[in-house]
DNA sequence: TTGAAAGCGCTACCAG
DNA sequence: CTGGTAGCGCTTTCAA
């Protein structure tokens, strides 16, 4: 039934070892018996089995993507960028959303042999332990979204946050603002957050009173979509609080916070200025145009792929810290 | 190096037979050397071999959603429905984007031994005989997208979009509305565009004079971004002809669309309704919140991972045609 | 330049 | 209830 190396040789007639060997191209062969090797896999339309191959290359050639949360557009370019890096390198490359499990994952990639991985999650939704253990089952990974990672066994890729909160909380601050609060998606139990880190430094660095008080966290370890964004700006409106300005961890929440604060007849910029993180697509369309912390999206996934090759070809346990550039649209203006 | 099968077999003192039997419930145990086994593997740390089990059985229990445009929130939410069918039944399902070469993923389903796919990509974009080409290797495929699919080899599953463009015309009609523009993002060329059809039927149905002279269809086979949106309701606008409502492809130009209405100075909803499809997230909290036409994405991919498991335990090759729902929300009002 | 054959780790048939 | 063993399709060492 199915079309094997042997019937490829059989009609070439040569050995299937010599079948390989043109195939793979690791050895050289006479013109004439590769091309009568490569009549017959034309004519038989021969397909090589990955499966077996792995079964005795000690390879895969399959790479995955741990991807946390599938419905904020910010990974999607992380994807794409990643994604071709790889494609040059002939990988196959698939992407997990961990919708669900995502130790359930792990697991299989290590029963699945797959060469490499590449986990942008947030720490709280898997064990680390489990990450150690891919590691240890011959499988390089690369993280990004844990600082608490152990550098000697899994490359890293982050973002600067730290400097790109202060950039932010200084751009606010050159447009007059002072009272500048903080909608952090992670809760401080959970999770170290790099932003707020920031936040809080570049607050006391810069003089500005608000300190701890205008600044909210996240109730669940990672909440961060818009509609998160839309209850934490409802919640500061209604506290009473005074603010002109509030920075969210991403633009997800800017958006979400706009809407919250047009129902409480709150202006955007003309009362409020907001701003958000990531520079997704949706971030330029949305009225107003939505000033943020841009990332280099594409390039951090071509970036982490790069890091995971190393890793893969030379065992070279890499770190890379990506900056961030601010967008100033029309979501924040001077104070009036 | 590697924990194999023989290890667990030879510390638990039965032979490797007995090993794959305990593990895979294949067959009556007695306590004791199920005990025996399963401590060893235990002890071991022992990992079953995926790679190798898909050698032996016919099955590598690896799904794959082949999504076309990753960068639009509407895949993601089918995505996360297949997922959570397809792991409740203990595959291992990956997302591919085909970011670049669809049918370069195709190839490497069929070397990979992909049990079964699901593609959601347009047409264009891969080689309908590609698609064939896998049902012959034995991969079950269920598609979307694609109504000229052959329904005899592969499942499919498709939205209503027919019947949902005639209501969002009758909606707007109703609102009365009666030159309603459409704006398509496929174009006509290079792929059929079921809501297209709609259109046309509805427009002429409901006595509406503006026919064909409203509609403006995709330069590219695939343009349907929010920047696509934005240009064609730009060139729309520039164009002069007279509308007071328009319809969109989906949310995400409606967005765009939005974008550019204002930017040319009018209102929406004020002076312009505009309605989308497929209700994304991002459309109720959009400001104006966005009319549309939803689909029920989750449950979408629910039904897609059904089809192809009832194709793949039985063999039949099943349809499936889900319909739409009208969200009034803000975008659209009546005419003043 | 080519071929024979020993695995890779697991399943499942055939015996006992 | 348990074990031996022949493959699954491919790679690669060792010989020729």
């Amino acid at each position: 039934m199915k079309v094997t190396r042997a019937d490829v040789a059989k009609l070439a007639g040569v050995s299937t070892a010599t079948v390989s060997y043109v195939l793979n191209g690791s050895r050289s062969i006479s013109e004439k018996t590769r091309r009568c090797v490569l009549d017959a896999v034309e004519h038989l339309n021969y397909k090589p089995d990955m499966i077996a191959r792995s079964m005795t290359k000690n390879e895969t050639m399959q790479l995955s993507l741990m991807i946390n949360d599938i419905t904020n557009p910010f990974y999607s370019e992380i994807v794409m960028g990643f994604e071709a890096a790889a494609i040059e390198k002939g990988y196959f490359v698939n992407v997990c959303t961990g919708y669900k499990n995502i130790n359930n994952y792990l697991d299989n990639y290590i029963a699945r042999r797959i060469d490499g991985v590449f986990v942008v999650a947030v720490p709280h939704k898997f064990d680390l332990r489990k990450l150690y253990e891919l590691t240890e089952n011959g499988i390089k990974v690369a993280v990004s979204g844990n600082t608490q990672v152990d550098h000697k066994k899994v490359c890293s890729i982050e973002n600067d946050y730290q400097t790109g909160m202060r950039e932010a909380v200084s751009y606010l601050r050159g447009l007059g603002h002072e009272r500048i609060a903080y909608l952090s998606g992670l809760s401080r139990r959970h999770s170290f957050d790099d932003k707020l880190e920031g936040y809080l430094r570049a607050i006391s660095t810069l003089g500005l009173g608000c300190g701890e008080d205008l600044l909210l966290e996240g109730k669940s370890p990672y909440s961060t979509s818009m509609e998160d964004g839309y209850g934490m700006a409802k919640e500061l409106v209604s506290s009473g609080r005074k603010f002109t300005a509030v920075i969210c961890t991403n633009d997800l929440m800017a958006m979400g916070a706009i809407s919250a604060l047009n129902d409480a007849g709150l202006r955007v910029p003309e009362d409020v200025s907001v701003m958000g993180f990531d520079d997704i697509l949706f971030a330029r369309f949305w009225r107003p145009a939505i000033s943020t912390m841009a990332v280099s999206k594409f390039d951090f996934g071509r970036k982490a792929f790069d890091l995971l090759y190393t890793n893969m070809k030379k065992g070279s346990i890499g770190y890379s810290l990506c900056s961030l550039e601010l967008k100033a649209r029309d979501s924040t203006a001077a104070i009036r």
